[in-house]
RNA sequence: GGGUGGUUAGCUCAGUUGGUUCAGAGCGUCUGUUUUACACACAGAGGGUCAGGGGUUCGAAUCCCUUACCGCCCACCA
């Protein structure tokens, strides 16, 4: 039985002429799979590449022999994830409250609460994480207050969708039973996500969740308003809105997504009122306008055109015929009109578009409003067959009305920007509506003064720009919506004294009347502005009211509140605030506030952190966070933003299965630059998931250690461990600044590196003892502290396997240095301090590790193997004697290169390849005979190299210009470079002269070639192998699994080939799994 | 139209206050690996005129100007 998963995989074939095809490569497929096929591509298949099918064999026998059966080396992220979340949250490292200690505080960007986690939540969510974990090390009292929004439309729009499933229609409930239903489904579906949230290993302080709709919240929402009112930054008005005709409420400008879209204009023809109709439709004189939409025509008041325009000079005074309802209106001549666009006319219609409002109030017009509140058309449009028709529907049959009429002229395909609903995706209507708004002029001057000065702080800076400009052309922001779920309007129409009956909204009416609108109109609820009254409660506006009416006795139910709800932002700016009690002067507010920092998308930066910054002002006079984190979109490929209706979001708790929480947060931390996008590409997750498995096959080789209590420590070892201790503290002062400024991807790598090479590929292997070998208890000890360490480091990116291993560290101890009592965990340890650096001592290592790699080079270059003892002396000179005076470095390079000896040597070696190393010079000794005339080109390459080198270093200190004017210390830096590069041009010099200049035939291991020839003769066959590569890969299947082709065309049974490999005869096996 | 960001390796992107042993990382590619922690690995290699042009400077991927493409935000012409 194979269990191996990469073999178990392994890919389908399928013959095609004579060559052998793998199908698509399947994930986690080895690479010499992935070689394979792409040889395939190339059309070649093994034919062309032996070399391939060898390293795959040999991939597939180290696996038999050595990997099979130990599945345990993988780190298993899910057996670990939810025992850890739990054992914190028992443990209450979460939570906080107020003390002596520097309070740190986050406030989370409330997701919908009827919302699931998506990447955007992935990337926001982790890196407040890190940064609320990050801060809990450095001992802070970190508070992350969770939570979620009751936006208002998404979640009505779900909850009615919900009761049409439910065959339960709005219309047929009351606003109560409505809320009833709407409250049942946030208790069973609402606040999911925050689940989701534990999964990624979100230390929130769960016990302060919030909600935008809880009592106390509500409350604040509603005191706030009222604040408004009174300040008079709060007013009703009768404007054209953005309409949104599904959801049956007006919209905020933020709150509508403009996209290109397809449309067609219809080019119609308007009659000149007089014109003669037996003429026809192109001899009848009148104006062609160009619309897209049609179906307002009937509510057309004017045509417009420019006044300079020739073509209509004519018609000064003229009217024309409106299409289908044969009304007479007049030709307008403003130089609102352009010239150049479609007819160069324009129809009016100053119900259904703002520009037209505008031009109607100018020229005095009248207004028709032919669109209900659903999009269907109303009896105003004066054509019974269109009465009730959807706006789409309308438009449709517009197009053959037009014809019959004879005003339709052509139809042409146009691409326009169409404004659609953020939240129900409609099409936006432009409709004249009274609404609340919000006088922004008066709120936004603290705010962007705040930005402006850095009291409230943006990373990446280039945002302040963006928030300046939308602050400085800032317009009133309409907050009333009409739905029920959200805060309900606190105010109340007193309806008793008899108020001017003006009519609804959607009957004719003139622009004159319009100017005052919001007092003569009724609307649709109450009285307008005569018997409003704005209050907390119904009680204390029934006070009002009865101080504003001393003459009537009027009661509470005399008042009638508005029917109209908050717009959900008119909640969610309050957010830093309410959750923290802030109209209450908390305790927690005073500690808490203002919180450190706000992590969020740049998309809603006008939509919420605007808005925050206005009412932290406005209500606080104090910012509500010291810093702005934006985070970059997370896109996917192709470089589309993530969305539902695309499909193109990775199912987030997916991802967490397959690579684990910490994989995916590393995925989506290391390449999220603050504001940049992200094109998110699960490799990142992958790469993420493999570092955690790097770091738990660390720990397993630790344990594999046994110790003896006797042995003392190797000088060597003694030397990795300073050296690692000072590379250490100097890690920890980059990451501190990386934290400072919140570049946390960067800080990731340096600790994947760090961890990865320093430690796991340098360090272990330095104070690796030999095979079958204890190792010293001071070394031991020694590792596990720094291994501890660097968990803790790293634990506010990858919290759970951090903290797995740091237990396992614990565990290791207690059991072979016998260390006693309780330990902390790591998400509560400190955060490792930063020590005096060693400069020396580091330089000094660093030399060693490239020696050590420069030896393992020649290795390579000359197929010499690790295993074989290499003798490699070092040139005597003083830095060569400085290095090795530094104990412990001789018994390093010994070891690391795996070298019988390292010694100095005053004379050139014979028959050794040279190789340089800062500036000295290192012979490797060999026993076979040496190519001069390689080496000396080598030589003469990095001569020329370094001369060159040296020209622009000394250009530059004799410029004299450059040395008056550099800083010191980059003087001092060309120096040293000076005269490293003289001491290396000398070296080489030296050797070259020294080196005979004939060259020695070079004998050339011939073997490549060899194989190349070979494989011109493979081909398909049927032998079964003769080698005892493949006849142990055949050993290690099933033998009821095997099966023998008898010629080429048998292939075609094959489903599953798993290996091709060449036999002896230079034929081609292939074994299938049944 | 008004803002604003970008263009660096095949791909995705780093590159802090300008300083040639910094042009980097990951992935991908290529070569080698029975190397006892890890093939989710190890040891290496190749690959970039830092979009083009001009300027400032002793010195430019980095600062300025300009051109060409991308992108985003805001406002919008029916």
């Amino acid at each position: 039985m194979i269990k191996n998963r990469c073999f178990a995989r392994a890919s389908l074939a399928q013959k095609e002429g004579d060559v052998i095809r793998f199908s698509a490569k399947p994930k986690n497929e080895p690479h010499s799979l992935a070689r394979a096929k792409r040889a395939r591509d190339a059309k070649n298949a093994f034919r062309l590449c032996p070399s391939l099918i060898h390293k795959y064999t040999n991939y597939l026998q180290y696996h038999k022999l050595y990997s099979m059966s130990e599945l345990t080396a993988k780190f298993t992220p899910a057996d670990i994830e939810n025992k850890w979340y739990a054992h914190w949250e028992g443990k209450g490292y979460f939570h906080n409250t107020p003390d002596e200690r520097e309070p740190f505080s986050i406030v989370i960007p409330p997701p919908n609460v009827t919302g699931v986690l998506h990447m955007g939540h992935m990337l926001n969510n982790t890196i407040q994480d890190a940064l609320i974990r990050k801060a809990r090390l450095d001992g802070k009292n970190a508070v992350w207050i969770p939570g979620t929004d009751h936006a208002s439309i998404a979640t009505e729009a779900k909850v009615v969708k919900m009761l049409r499933e439910r065959g339960i229609k709005k219309s047929d409930l009351t606003r109560d039973e409505f809320l009833a239903y709407a409250w049942e489904w946030k208790e069973e579906y609402g606040g999911k996500i925050l689940q989701q949230l534990r999964k990624l290993g979100a230390s929130c302080d769960w016990e302060r969740t919030a909600f935008t709709m809880d009592p106390n919240y509500s409350k604040d929402v509603i005191k706030v308003f009222v604040d408004l009112y009174n300040k008079g930054k709060l007013y009703r008005d009768y404007r054209m809105v953005n309409w949104d005709c599904e959801a049956k409420t007006v919209l905020s400008n933020e709150e509508v997504i403009h996209g290109e879209e397809q449309a067609q204009l219809f080019y119609t023809k308007y009659f000149l009122e007089g014109s003669d109709t037996d003429l026809s439709r192109d001899e009848r004189e009148g104006v062609t306008i160009a619309t897209q939409r049609p179906e307002t025509i009937m509510a057309d008041v004017a045509v417009a055109v420019h006044p300079k325009d020739p073509r209509y000079a004519h018609l000064v005074g003229k009217k024309v015929i409106v299409p289908l309802v044969n009304r007479a209106v007049p030709i307008i001549f403003d130089d609102y009109v352009d010239i150049d666009f479609g007819t160069g006319a324009l129809k009016i219609t100053p119900a259904h578009d703002p520009n037209d409002y505008e031009l109607g109030k100018k020229y005095g017009l009248e207004v028709i409003d032919l669109l209900n509140e659903d999009g269907s058309l109303n009896e105003n449009c004066g054509l019974p067959d269109l009465v009730g028709k959807d706006r789409f529907a309308a438009r449709k049959m517009m197009k053959k009305l037009l014809e019959e009429s004879g005003n339709l002229v052509k139809l042409e395909d146009y691409k326009t920007n169409i404004g659609r609903s953020e939240r129900t995706n409609t099409v936006v209507e432009p409709r004249m509506s009274l609404q609340w708004y919000v006088d922004m002029k008066q709120l936004a001057g603290p705010a962007l003064e705040g930005v402006e000065s850095d009291d409230i702080e943006f990373f990446p800076k280039q945002f302040k720009s963006t928030y300046r400009h939308w602050m400085g052309n800032i317009r009133d922001w309409c907050i009333s919506r009409q739905l029920w779920w959200g805060h309900r309007i606190p105010a109340y129409y007193y309806t008793s004294p008899p108020t001017p009956k003006g009519g609804d909204v959607t009957t004719t009416m003139t622009t004159s009347a319009l100017d005052t609108a919001a007092v003569v109109i009724s609307p649709p609820l109450g009285a307008g502005g005569l018997g409003l009254f704005v209050a907390e409660t119904a009680e204390e506006a029934l006070v009002l009211a009865q101080a504003k009416f001393p003459d009537d006795i009027i009661t509470i139910d005399d008042l009638k509140q508005d029917e109209d709800v908050l717009d959900t932002w008119a909640s969610s700016w309050l957010w830093p605030i309410s959750t923290l009690n802030g109209f209450e002067n908390s305790a927690d507010f005073n500690y808490y506030y203002p919180t450190s920092v706000l992590v969020t998308g740049w998309d809603i930066i006008f939509l919420w952190v605007a808005r925050m910054a206005m009412a932290g002002y406005e209500w606080k006079n104090e910012r509500p966070f010291k810093s702005v984190y934006f985070t970059g979109m997370v896109r996917d490929k192709q470089g589309r933003k993530m969305s539902k209706s695309l499909g193109n979001s990775p199912d987030a708790l997916g991802l967490i299965e397959e690579f684990g929480a910490d994989g995916v947060r590393f995925g989506v931390l290391s390449s999220s630059p603050a504001g940049g996008d992200l094109k998110f590409d699960d490799k990142l997750c992958e790469q993420g998931r493999n570092f955690s498995n790097k770091m738990w096959n660390a720990l397993r080789l630790l344990n594999n250690w046994e110790i003896d209590a006797t042995k003392a420590q190797p000088i060597d070892n003694q030397l990795a461990i300073k050296w690692f201790e000072n590379k250490m503290s100097a890690t920890i002062t980059d990451i501190e600044n990386d934290f400072k400024q919140f570049r946390l991807s960067e800080g990731l790598i340096k600790l994947y590196s760090f961890i990865w090479d320093d430690f796991c590929s340098w360090y272990l292997e330095m104070i690796k003892p030999d095979y079958q070998q204890p190792i010293d208890k001071a070394t031991l000890q020694a590792t596990t502290n720094l291994f501890q360490k660097l968990m803790v480091m790293l634990h506010p990116f990858m919290p759970f396997v951090t903290e797995e291993i740091y237990y396992q560290l614990n565990q290791l101890e207690a059991a072979k240095l016998g260390r006693r009592g309780a330990t902390k965990d790591c998400i509560v340890e400190n955060y490792p301090k930063a020590k005096r650096i060693d400069n020396q001592l580091v330089s000094h290592v660093e030399t060693v590790k490239d020696i050590v790699s420069k030896i393992r080079e020649v290795r390579n270059s000359k197929g010499i193997k690790m295993k074989e003892l290499l003798t490699v002396n070092l040139q005597n000179t003083e830095g060569g004697n400085a290095l090795l005076e530094t104990a412990g470095v001789r018994e390093m390079i010994v070891k690391m290169a795996n070298l019988d000896a390292f010694t100095t040597t005053s004379e050139d070696v014979n028959n050794s390849i040279a190789f340089i190393s800062g500036t000295l010079k290192c012979y490797v000794l060999l026993n076979e005979t040496i190519n001069v005339e390689e080496e000396r080109e080598k030589m003469l390459k990095e001569l020329v190299h370094q001369q060159g080198f040296l020209k622009s270093v000394d250009a530059k200190l004799n410029n004299e210009r450059f040395v008056a004017n550099a800083k010191p210390e980059v003087v001092a830096a060309e120096q040293k470079k000076r005269a490293d590069a003289l001491a290396r041009i000398g070296i080489l010099e030296e050797s070259l002269a020294k080196m005979p200049s004939n060259s020695v035939e070079n004998t050339k291991n011939t073997e490549g070639g060899a194989l190349a020839e070979n494989t011109a003769n493979f081909k398909i066959g049927e032998s079964l192998p003769a080698t005892l590569q493949l006849q142990e890969l055949l050993n290690s299947l099933e033998p009821d699994r095997i099966e023998r082709t008898e010629s080429t065309t048998d292939m075609d049974k094959f489903s599953e080939i798993i290996c091709a490999v060449p036999t002896e005869l230079n034929e081609i096996a292939c074994v299938r799994v049944q």
